[in-house]
DNA sequence: GCAAAAGTGTTAGCGCTACACCCATGG
DNA sequence: CCATGGGTGTAGCGCTAACACTTTTGC
């Protein structure tokens, strides 16, 4: 871009600007999240939210999604501003402050390899070591977003395989809220919303019977949307 | 703060870190927004939110306290962090971010002397004029968040007198939400939460017969919140 | 044939919405 | 006495939550 060539703030002081992500991602009926360790000074080597810091020609969330494909090899994901983090002693290393950012995978798509080689972890959200600065509050300020956000908008099957099972996704909510739900009740509720497709295979890995899979309809709920939005799930 | 003696990040790039505050008030049953006209280049005597740039010693937050102290005189305003606006290319006079943050102030409080002196301006939020930068999408943004938020959380009471009448607070949720609501639901239901004291007062500005005065609670709403949140207004 | 998960309906209570009239008072 | 805004009650509907049994099938 174009630039004026006279710095017009530069009486101001400057900082670094960096973002972290929260990333989410679901396995084995519990939520997930993927940590690494650290590879810079201060702090090197201990448990860290994945981030980066902006560059001077880069959007924000840019820079947030650059390390995300850098870490798991994936595109388009959902990610989403969660807030600011401005204290002025949050960082030993020199003033910054970060942009914190959740993003929500899918366990089954995302590139392990590349995953592998960034020492990159997946821990249960509720068996988290210790990390650095102030990132275990931008985790729990993620989750708490998430729990809120999952009720009236469709992030949930953002954690889910395209295709997908009611009982899986009852699990999924039953994680994020961290409570039970009620079977009949549930499926009640979201085939209510019309916004599953019903197809006509069964996922038989976890029962004999097997259970139908599912798809979200996309077009269905933009619908749903336009007509005065009534999406509540749970 | 002790700083370390390196900069460990030095390779990496600094720049700006501004806030911008968008101020809420209420009057004469319309919603209104603090603007004033912007004292620096680039786009001096542009209209514009009020902010400023963030020192390297103080927190963001801290930052946008002082910028709403140095205007209205207020201190222990309602502020909450918007988010944050950190397009590469949205301020031609150098690379910086900006964190919106969103306040809610009483207009019988405020120091009309000083909001003159800075050249700050109340207006309509739906009579407002172009702002500099991404202002006027702060500003969407805020009102949108406010909507949401008057709707689960007791901040609407944030924009009125410590004392108020019940139509009073009614016509405020109506200038929110920018819809007319029902006199008697609202009554019934602002007062099954049990979050007003009604006093011994009358407010006899609006009518002959006068409204009884009333305060909001905030033991009360701890309590509630503590037993499973459940307000909702309207 | 049995274990284990998938799938299916009904009822009661609560909260929301819609709606029309009397009350108090100052002029 | 009248104009103006303040204050009150009820009925119907839809959503939610509670609750137990049958179906399918691989072993």
């Amino acid at each position: 871009m174009i630039r004026l060539q006279e710095d017009f703030y530069s009486k101001n002081d400057k900082m670094y600007v960096a973002t972290d992500c929260i990333i989410f991602g679901f396995d084995e009926g519990k939520l997930k999240l993927l940590i690494f360790r650290r590879r810079v000074e201060p702090l090197k080597n201990s448990w860290s939210l994945i981030g980066s810091f902006v560059r001077l020609e880069e959007d924000v969330d840019q820079a947030a999604k650059r390390v995300l494909t850098e870490i798991t090899g994936l595109e388009n994901v959902f990610m989403e501003e969660l807030r600011s983090y401005g204290k002025a002693e949050r960082d030993p290393g020199f003033r910054s402050i970060s942009i914190g950012q959740y993003a929500l995978i899918r366990l089954d798509e995302y590139d392990k390899e590349l995953v592998k080689k960034h020492g990159a972890h997946w821990y249960e959200i509720d068996k988290l070591p210790e990390l650095v600065l102030d990132h275990n509050q931008m985790v729990e300020d993620a989750l708490e977003r998430l729990k809120r956000k999952a009720r009236y908008k469709p992030i949930g099957f953002e954690l889910l395989p395209e295709k997908f099972t009611i009982p899986q996704l009852q699990q999924l909510y039953e994680a994020i809220y961290q409570k039970e739900l009620d079977a009949r009740n549930f499926r009640k509720k979201v085939l209510s919303l019309n916004v599953l497709v019903k197809l006509d295979e069964k996922d038989k890995s976890t029962s004999r019977r097997g259970a139908f899979l599912y798809k979200f309809d996309h077009e269905n709920y933009q619908e749903l949307l336009e007509s005065g939005y009534d999406f509540k799930i749970a």
